[in-house]
DNA sequence: GTTTGTGCAAATATTTTGCACTTGA
DNA sequence: TCAAGTGCAAAATATTTGCACAAAC
């Protein structure tokens, strides 16, 4: 299995296309498909395959550092993710804009609300679509 | 756009394969995806096609008969739905198994943490993974 | 009898993988 | 150096669609 020193050391070189991948998803604040951020980076002029992203994704994933949300049509959208612990995405169904949300209180009545029906280890996260009041109905990727 | 009653009444004839998916998915308490839905039909020596079952659970989808899950993997899962209006599914994580929960104190905790960063007209559902305490681990479906 | 549904097979779309070559430490 | 990463093309998966035939009403 190996420890989280170890997990962390490994299979974790610096190279040009993970730090431009990187960076697309920092500064990004929507939801991005596998596609739509290997695009942007041929947009950029980086020179970078479509394996190579999904490569570069599922290693982020499993270090912690992106978060993945599968939309309605089915589609894996990642997004990195600065906040650690409990937190609900608020997600806007026309923009994409996600939003993070400290959440206790969200917390504490999904922890309080599993309890009768027998569920425990419930989930820290949770994906909820609703309508941003900025939503510019514009987004050029979506 | 047409009129709910419209809806109701159009691309509603009853087949002998809708009726057999509809029976499966009444029967189950898990999602189950349209791959699984078509295997069980087949092992209860209905004859459909997976095309029809597909085109089917679109039709169930449209008319918010069954409701849908991507699962981690990017599967679609798909569940019949009997309870309306505001409620939280709680999945678990080994059996599957997918238990309502009316969502009164979940839906206020919601729309209220949404209020803040300008998120209106929050979804009236959300799903969320825990781990079940009757888990059989034997669930021939996974 | 006409409209809607079905099955099949081919088409799409998304994601993964094998393998030879390249690159970072 | 040499293990780890990359690109390419092919494979695997999931889902959709065109079209001829069948079934429902």
């Amino acid at each position: 299995m190996g420890t989280d020193q170890e997990r962390e050391h490994r299979g974790t070189r610096a190279t040009r296309q993970r730090a431009a991948l990187l960076d697309v998803l920092q500064h990004s604040t929507n939801y991005r498909s596998a596609g739509q951020l290997y695009t942007v980076l041929h947009d950029r002029g980086e020179s970078i395959s479509l394996a190579t992203v999904y490569r570069a994704l599922q290693l982020f994933l499993a270090s912690g550092r992106v978060r993945v949300l599968h939309t309605a049509d089915g589609e894996t959208r990642y997004r990195w993710c600065c906040r650690t612990g409990h937190h609900l995405h608020l997600i806007c169904r026309q923009c994409g804009r996600a939003e993070e949300v400290a959440g206790d209180a969200f917390n504490d009545t999904t922890a309080d609300v599993a309890e009768d029906p027998g569920f425990i280890n419930v989930s820290p996260t949770a994906e909820v679509f609703g309508t941003c009041n900025t939503c510019p109905f514009d987004d050029p990727l979506r």
